[in-house]
DNA sequence: GCCGGAATCCACCAAATGGTTGACGCCGGG
DNA sequence: CCCGGCGTCAACCATTTGGTGGATTCCGGC
């Protein structure tokens, strides 16, 4: 009785070295694939059909197409509540983002790896994940648990989704047009966001929030 | 006489799907894998002395650790000159990103790839890069195309300084201090660096400088 | 030897941004 | 039930930034 696992990931290359380096590991099989988040679905429920539903849940966080990791990992989760089977997911992703990691870990996620980890890391977490225990990174939890020790004012997810703006570039009307609301507001929001990240001006708010992986540059 | 490959990115997981890919098609054998450019340099020579040198280095373009792609391209390519062995370099890059793939067909490289291609793009790739041949994804060839219909005029090494500082998040007469140069000169410099990036204020200049990877955002 | 680009500087004006204070409704925890 | 945080808006003012049109030096290429 193996570890039945489901692959979740866009890429075709990382899907067959997770295959490859998950087969090669005693009592773990590879039992379906899916490209992004409704494709495991469909799949998730093909394998409760056939008998052998899925024991845990991999998936990469950010695809490029089709549903993304959270909304499939909040959607997996969510069918626990139906009777549904609703294993384990174990994130593996290429960014240790606090936002990425918070949003992961809120949705339900057991475990949060980063693709550079070892492989046995890797068979470490499904391991713990099949076992219904938890699994960070090492990264990850670091980061966690520094968030912890230096708790940093929070931004809410207002300020987020405005520091996002900033970062696009966007002036402050531009950024009241997108977001509906006035340019007074969006100068307030400004302001805020300048206390809690301890700067005083758009462009260090961009360059801390950076520094703090509130935000992802590309 | 199958095509040896050398391998050369710094997640195991992607080594090991490549690995898996590559030894199911016909004619190809994984030779080696290296983790970055120094031990891509390395298992290159040692392949040498084995008497079986190399036809393709399939290489990562960003790699968190040790020496990154464009480097170990350059220094591959160049080895033709000492009379060494100097295989075709295929790059499998997550991004599309302008800089990227102009800096690697600079450096020499005679592919660049994306990682969420279709294996069989990925065979195709191969075959091409090992005949002496240049195979590019269509998405990057578009994107080269657009780019010599487009120009985009260079920084200056000056510029780029600012742009850097930019980022930082200081201001322009803190800049100035940094440069050692007038306040003055730092708004000459920006007009100048926004009239190249086509964009109207900082955060935009930032924005675009990052997409462009004129700076690197960690 | 002339031209152009890079880098430096100045002044002036318009516009955007930042800082302050005050205010309102909503919601959730103590 | 009251307080605090969030999100919204306004008016006002100081500072910073952006845009324009110059100017100078230095350097390298044609």
């Amino acid at each position: 009785m193996s570890i039945r696992i489901l692959l979740v990931d866009d890429h075709p290359v990382v899907r067959a070295g997770l295959r490859a380096l998950l087969s090669g590991f005693e009592g773990m099989t590879v039992a379906a694939e899916a490209a992004d988040g409704a494709a495991a679905l469909k799949e998730l429920d093909r394998l409760q059909l056939l008998g052998e539903p899925a024991d845990v849940v991999l998936m990469d966080l950010q695809m490029g197409t089709g549903m993304d990791g959270v909304a499939a990992t909040t959607r997996i989760r969510s069918r626990e509540a139906a009777g549904e089977p609703a294993p384990p997911v174990l994130i593996l992703t290429t960014y240790d983002t606090d936002a990425d990691i918070l949003a992961a870990v809120e949705a339900g996620a057991s475990g949060y790896l980063l693709k550079d980890a070892p492989p046995d890391q890797l068979r470490a977490a499904v391991l713990a994940a099949a076992a219904g225990r938890t699994a960070l990174a090492p990264e990850v939890a670091a980061r966690l648990l520094d968030r912890i020790r230096h708790p940093q004012p929070a931004l809410s997810p207002r300020e987020v989704q405005l520091v996002e703006l900033l970062a696009t570039g966007l002036g402050n009307r531009a950024i009241a047009r997108q977001l509906f609301i006035s340019e007074a507001t969006v100068k307030t929001h400004l302001v805020h966001i300048y206390a809690k990240l301890g700067v005083d001006n758009r462009t260090a708010a961009i360059a801390e929030a950076t520094k703090r992986r509130i935000i992802r540059a590309q």
